[in-house]
DNA sequence: TCCTTTCTTGAATATGCATTCAAGATAATC
DNA sequence: GATTATCTTGAATGCATATTCAAGAAAGGA
């Protein structure tokens, strides 16, 4: 009897990182290796293969995603001053230009997702999760009268999370303050029409 | 003396839809020498290797969806009404879930544009000219009248720009018509507060 | 018709890569 | 301390793939 040696958590944030960077198919097993600092056999032993390290990387990404979310929404703040932090930090993991700050989900869904459908409903799935959780938000704000009480919700929800993507994008090209915040500004202005 | 015998704008629409089904760094060139109906030396010898392809094909797609807008834009009817019918284009788009029809420049530009500094300048290059074009048609709504005032066309022409990247990235999780639609509706109303 | 130039062909090359596996190492159990 | 079960190691394997190049084919000019 003998226990695995290594910690899980970080050696899939340390792949996760690495598919960050190069994208998935750019990304060889040699470079796995390097980054986890775990031999192609306890890989395949621990994840099956690269697809296995990649659905895995992506489960403790929206794990690390979704604790980070709920912290920042667990205080008894205003929803709205929270939401507005939330999208905020976006915009500055944009100016970063660090690509270990993207989001994982919208990359490998635009790269793997439309050709394998385990990948895509996975990611499908996470970010499913993911507009639920603003979508709460919303709610709440809502009992507060803080937002318009005919609001939809699950609508200004999806509107969202269309503004998030679209803003990472754009961020690719223009990662610039003074272009960027204009810009969740004027999507976080779009929940008090 | 002999010319070059194959059709250069029919080689570089079906290179630009062999990236688009599978991503740059998965089409191999024997897919592309398939797609195509080159031989791996005619296309060498036409576009040097593959990024040169990938190049070419970007150019060609700039070509072909900037001709496309003009004529989209080139009557005399409410500029709006035209918008209108261009995103609700885009939503039609994303509901034929076919890989064909999306963009290949964001794609790129997610896939190569982070790690290639020609590319990422080309996608750069092409997505600012896509946004001066909505931008003017911005300002003839403005001299129209047709939109406050006090509207920046600049801002405004990005936030578009970001509604549609972000759309786009919606319709791969969700390609149906009642959820793409009102979000659609939703990024077009922006422009009339 | 013949010659020259240019284009086309596709097999060969060389490299890179995902995956396997058998030997070695380590921890728990007796 | 011996035994056993499990984990780790990393070189070997076989396949996929980008690129090259020399021979073949076709067009224009003399």
């Amino acid at each position: 009897m003998r226990n695995a040696e290594f910690d899980r958590q970080a050696v899939l944030r340390a792949a996760m990182r690495a598919f960050l960077v190069k994208g998935y198919a750019k990304t060889s097993m040699a470079d796995l290796t390097k980054a986890t600092g775990l031999h192609p056999g306890s890989i395949y032993c621990a994840f099956e293969n690269k697809k296995g390290l990649l659905i895995a990387a992506i489960g403790q990404y929206h794990d690390d995603r979704s604790a980070q979310f709920q912290q920042l929404f667990a205080n008894n703040n205003n929803p709205l001053h929270n939401l507005k932090a939330y999208l905020d930090g976006i915009v500055q993991e944009c100016l970063s230009c660090d690509a270990t700050q993207a989001c994982l989900l919208t990359k490998a869904l635009s790269e793997v997702g439309e050709q394998d459908e385990d990948i895509h409903q996975l990611i499908h799935r996470n970010l499913h999760a993911w507009q639920q959780g603003i979508e709460q938000v919303l709610n709440m704000a809502k009992s507060q009268r803080l937002i318009p009480a005919d609001t939809n919700s699950q609508v200004q929800a999806q509107f969202l999370m269309m503004g998030i993507y679209g803003l990472r994008t754009f961020g690719h090209t223009e990662p610039n303050a003074a272009v960027l915040q204009p810009l969740a500004d004027k999507l976080f202005s779009s929940l008090l029409n």
